[in-house]
Formats: C-alpha cells, structure tokens, sequence
DNA sequence: CGGTCTCTTGACGGAGTTCAAAGCTAGTGG
DNA sequence: CCACTAGCTTTGAACTCCGTCAAGAGACCG
C-alpha cells in the first residue's frame, strides 16, 4: 500500500529505497470503513491526510444543518481544513470516509520536522501546495462563470470517476445546489 | 520601495543585506498607472507578480462579454493566472490595474532558478502557496454558506480597506453578483 | 461646465430552492 | 437467497432570490 506513495513522490523528486523508510516514519498508516469520520468540525485539527485508497470528502453544517461538501480526495490526493491545521484550530469543516478508505496522515509537528530533515520534501510540499492553489483557482472561475447546469456537465467531463464512485446527492452539494436540481438536470440530458 | 520586499521576506525566513541584495536580482521592478494591464487573457503567462504599492485584479470575459474579476491583490500580496504561469501557457485571465500600481515580477525560469539557489525561498513559497491554498478553501466556504447579502456584509468585515479602494462595481463582480443587486442590498442596510 | 464613468431605481422574468410524497436501490440480517 | 428497511433519487407545484434591461441621477475629470 506504502507503494502509491512512493510511486506519486518519484513523479516530484528522486527518492531512494532507504530514504522513503526514514521519510515514512514521519507518518501514520490507517484505514477507516465508509461513513466514518477522521475529523469532526469543532475539533482541533493535527493531521493533513494522503488517501491510498478510497474517498474522502470535507464538508461542514451550514445554518439550515445541511452538510456541505466542499471537497473530494481520492487516490494520492491530500486533504484536510488547512487554515486550522497550519494554526492548530478548531477546524470549520469534517473529514469522512465516503468508501472504505486507506490512508496516511502527518502531524503539523512531524510535518515541520519531516520538512527540516528533507529539503527535498519541502520542494515537493511546495509543488503541492502551489498546483492545489492553481486547481482551486480554477475551479472558482468555473463557478462565476458556468450556470449550475453547465458546471455540472463540465464536472461530470473533467471527473467522471467522481460520478461513478460519489452518490449524486454528494455531487449536488459539491457544485452548490440541491438534489433535486441536479434530478431536473439529468432528466433534461437523457431525452 | 524594495523595503516593503524585505520586509515582508523577513516576517517567513532570516535573510542579511547581501543575500536580499542576490536575491532582487531574479526579480524586475516596474510601475503601471490605473487601468493598465500587466497580463492579457490569451497570451503566455510568464510572470508571477508581488505588490509593492496600488491593486491589481484578476479577471476574465465570460460568455456574455462582461469582465468577471476572481482575485484582488494588495501590498505585499502575490498575484498571477497559477495554472497557465505553472505549465507556461496562454493565460485564462487578464490582470489589470485598479490603482497606479508598483510592483515585482519573477519570470517562471527565474523562479527556478531562484530556489535552487536559495533553499530558504523554497520554504518561503511553500508557506505563501500553503496560506494561499488555505484561505481559497475559507474563501469557498463563505461562498457556498452564505446569501449574496450575507456574503456581502461579511467581506465589508473582514477587508474594510478593498471597500475604501475598490470601485463597487468590482466588489460586486467579485462576490458574484450584479452591481444592481449590490446597489439593492446596501439601500436596505442603510435605512 | 460638458462628457464619461459609476451608482441607483424599478418592473419583469427565470433559474434554482423548498417542501412533500412516491419510487428505487442496495445493504443487512434472518 | 430472499425480504425488509433505510437511504438515495425522482416528481411536481409554489415560491423567491437575483439577473436583465432601461433609464435617470451623481460624481469625477479634463
């Protein structure tokens, strides 16, 4: 299983057999059933987490007590609320398995010490950090310029393993309308 | 004016006169009055902006012709089209700006190699990009948590100076929503 | 003081929400 | 392997927030 994050760092940087081992002491290996939290809202947040397998999605309890999801993570795609982690906060959102998951997690500590010990991990964690800003731009561009129905549509191009593995009403709440929208939509496509 | 460099540089790492003096070197300096673009939409994105003094803002066309703005960037703060300036690809977006504006621009092979170079500017973008990253996803939670009038009145709160610098017109476009709308919701709070 | 750019007003229409109920589907235990 | 149930998806009707359009009122600049 340790293989996927091997595999996804050599895509950033030259990494030898021994030097993956002491880099993987730094983290925790774990694995979750669906449904299950990893954070809670209001909870401090410590770990930034690596999916191995499986998805995980981010979302929080807006004032009607409707959860809204905000992000996915699936194979080799980091996650967690980054504002409270890299303070140490109380977190704004949660963290759940949607499928049964694998993955790693970082402390903010041991991430610091992992960073100090091997610059060639603060290159890759720099790489990370910047490519998810650049997507993050993007994806807000889409949302000002797209209608819902176009924005689904595109999604559905960009990411149709999203479609496959997440239950529509996930997919809804992740583009910014409800279920029953996202039903009308798909009606109109079909005929 | 290259104070203002420095002195943002050395709130995230320790730097002497000499190696800012190197490090300026990667960078060039430049002043545009109000209105001016420093990126057009279609052209190659090469460069990587840092506000000295004045505003810019990132923006598009959409389909309708009108020009929808997605970022401001202040003193001290960094600006650029991230996925076209990254892959060296023609820019999704126009930068222009709002007031006379000085500022730095680092070209992506600069970048490079700067941080070979200088292992410490490496950390110091990994912390930029981190907190860029961060507060895009706060960013999107407001967006999909509040009302267009809620949402307004919490950015009143939080960046009372953009209200002051900003043309109303330009705060609407950002928040996502027409400046007739804007003109309604702030007729309301005042009587 | 003229002209252009910005902000306001109001009438109307439509995209998307809300609520309630029925139809499906998949997982679970017997 | 079937039956039951809980959770997910679809439908439809009423409603509302917000966009569009068009016109007027300020404000700022040369």
């Amino acid at each position: 299983m340790n293989e996927i994050f091997k595999t996804h760092l050599e895509k950033f940087i030259k990494i030898d057999e021994r030097e993956f081992g002491e880099i993987l002491k730094f983290f925790r290996i774990q694995s979750v059933p669906a449904k299950q939290n990893l954070l809670e809202e209001g909870k401090v947040c410590r770990d930034y987490y690596f999916v191995l397998k499986g998805i995980l999605r981010l979302f929080f309890l807006n004032e009607k007590g409707v959860e809204q999801t905000t992000e996915f993570a699936i194979e080799t795609w980091w996650i967690t609320d980054n504002m409270a982690y890299e303070h140490g906060r109380p977190s704004s959102f949660s963290i759940q398995a949607i499928e049964k998951t694998a993955f790693l997690s970082i402390s903010r500590e041991n991430q610091e010490n992992l960073l100090r010990e091997f610059p060639k991990m603060e290159h890759y964690f720099r790489l990370i950090y910047q490519r998810a800003y650049a997507a993050s731009q993007m994806r807000m561009k889409y949302f000002l310029s797209y209608s819902k129905e176009e924005f689904y549509f595109s999604f559905v191009k960009s990411y149709p393993e999203f479609v496959q593995r997440v239950p529509q009403y996930l997919i809804a709440s992740y583009l910014g309308f409800t279920p029953e929208y996202l039903s009308e939509i798909r009606k109109r496509q079909i005929s």
